[in-house]
RNA sequence: GGCGGCGUAGCCAAGUGGCUAAGGCGACGGUCUGCAAAACCGUUAUUCCCCGGUUCGAAUCCGGGCGCCGCCUCCA
């Protein structure tokens, strides 16, 4: 199998080749520490973690780098409204974010490097810049001049005249051309600073993922990641800075993804349109906005919704259902050993292939919209297989259930879904259902005593108005041969 | 204005030259059930925004149009 990156540089999908074979260096930039993160950053999040886990999956080496910025204006004037410090502010949003990705099942990064933890290296990057001639001083600054690197604009296919056109030389900035960019800043009073061979002053935004990308992963990673808003200017920035740096190729594939939309406008801090993740796990799984994310190309906007997430929660849930029949049935008491139908092994047949299917789906630009519909169509096969054993109860099915099982959780690796003990996913999804019924363990119980009494004196009608009554506070009763099992409405 | 992307069923979405246009949610019919629920089976796009072209053959390529979105300033 050989995977396929669309690579935003060429604008097409390529072979994926690493520098050293089996082993990939891949960067994704982090977060800005100034704020909770919302469902655009969950989407990064989420596809980059695929990312890494499918590589890591199909036997290459990752070395994953994720970057925080920790010092920036928003930082400045956020730490100066809320009356704390930068590294105060920086620090407990960084620790929100760590939430946030262990609560999404996001894989930490192998390095988590800090742009005030690299302040030597970045001065020493922009001395070589300087000293190559690429970056100037000016009264404390420093900035990259763009004119001397022919290729600016390669990436995100600018033109420079036409940029130039547009641009500005703001007020207080000393710069030679409304193009350049800053790789220092001098210190304001009051803003946190370094010193540096210009005076004290911090680092601009870009050249701190040039600095730490390059410290650990060398001057040509392989992948380097992000959203879409970040191709201009800043990863033209970087490849700018870090190629003229080196002279060597900065990046072998850039990936970027798209963008969460909501009511079809792109979510964002200014916009003030933002759902956070924090509020959205508080009415959803983790896994349901995990498979939202996923449910369409990564490259693609997607709209959010609470009805896409119910979605998404309805269609896990059939996932864990599916599961937690097929160990029920594996566990139970049937010991008849009848001949199970050839339609049931063909459908066994196809769940222990899901995993290739999905990793084939992976392979062609991590395509994980079709990965979940070869999942959905192993679950329904599972279904079919429960049916079949239902009907005709044998204990040679219990090994393939059980096998089925392992094959689709196995299968689903790479898209960090279905981590969860089928049972406990059910029973947590039920808890939450009886909370917000009102209703005690107890008095649910009885009523269910109650209509099952009601059943046997077939007073169908009071049966009915219990069952009605509960199905209206979300609680649906499911009458089996075992007796009647209760569980979280839809 | 410049650059880029998108428009596939009621909704979401995969498919980028050729087998029956995946899959999810929903709706309807059937099996099951006292009736339901869940699950399964079946139906739900003879057609892929519109018009023209290339081709033996196009949702897929080309030209034009309409509509939506993004980047060009901080943004995942």
């Amino acid at each position: 199998m050989t995977l396929f990156i669309y690579n935003t540089m060429s604008r097409k999908k390529e072979k994926f080749e690493p520098l050293t074979p089996g082993k990939v260096g891949m960067y994704v930039c982090g977060i800005t520490a100034y704020d909770r993160c919302h469902i655009g950053h969950a989407r990064s999040a989420v596809v980059f973690d695929a990312v890494v886990r499918h590589l890591r999956r199909t036997g290459f080496k990752v070395t994953f780098v994720r970057n925080f910025t920790d010092i920036d204006d928003k930082i400045i004037n956020r730490a100066r409204e809320e009356g704390i410090s930068t590294v105060e502010l920086a620090q407990r949003e960084m620790e929100h974010f760590h939430h946030d990705m262990e609560a999404l099942g996001v894989l930490k990064a192998d390095i988590e490097p800090r742009a005030t933890e690299h302040i030597p290296d970045i001065i020493a990057l922009i001395e070589t810049l300087v000293e190559k001639g690429f970056a100037y001083e000016a009264e404390g600054d420093v900035y990259f001049s763009v004119r001397k690197f022919p290729t600016y604009g390669a990436l995100s296919r600018r033109n420079l005249e036409e940029l130039r056109s547009g641009a500005r030389i703001r007020p207080g900035e000393k710069k030679k051309d409304p193009l350049d960019f800053a790789l220092w800043k001098a210190a304001k009073p009051g803003e946190p600073k370094w010193n540096s061979p210009w005076g004290p002053g911090r680092p601009g935004w870009h050249i701190e993922c040039s600095a730490m990308s390059m410290k650990y992963l060398g001057p040509t990673l392989d992948i380097h990641g992000g959203g879409l808003d970040l191709a201009f200017p800043h990863h033209e920035n970087e490849r700018a800075q870090s190629e003229a740096a080196t002279g060597r190729q900065f990046v072998r594939y850039w990936m970027h993804n798209g963008f969460v939309t909501i009511k079809g406008e792109k979510m964002s801090k200014s916009l003030g349109n933002f759902i956070t993740i924090k509020d959205i796990l508080s009415h959803f799984h983790p896994e349901a906005l995990r498979l939202f994310l996923l449910s369409k190309h990564y490259r693609s906007p997607l709209d959010y919704s609470p009805e896409a997430l119910r979605e998404s929660t309805a269609a896990l849930d059939r996932c864990y259902k599916a599961l937690a029949e097929a160990h029920q049935f594996a566990r139970g008491p049937v010991k008849k050993k009848r001949p199970i139908p050839s339609e049931a092994e063909e459908d066994l047949k196809l769940i222990s292939t899901l995993g290739t299917r999905v990793d084939e789906a992976m392979d062609d630009d991590f395509n994980t919209a079709l990965a979940l519909g070869h999942v959905f169509d192993a679950v329904r096969a599972l279904n079919r297989v429960l049916s079949m054993a239902a009907r005709k109860p044998s204990a040679l099915y219990k090994d393939g259930l059980k096998t089925a099982c392992t094959a689709i959780t196995g299968a689903v690796e790479s898209l960090g879904i279905l981590k969860e003990v089928p049972e406990n996913y059910l029973e947590v999804r039920n808890r939450q259902a009886l909370e917000a019924s009102g209703l005690t363990l107890e008095e649910l119980n009885i009523l269910i005593q109650e209509r099952n009494q009601s059943r046997k004196d077939k007073d169908w009608e009071r049966a009915d108005e219990i069952r009605d009554q509960l199905s209206r506070k979300g609680i649906v009763l499911k009458d089996t041969p075992e007796g009647t099992r209760w569980s979280a409405q839809l």
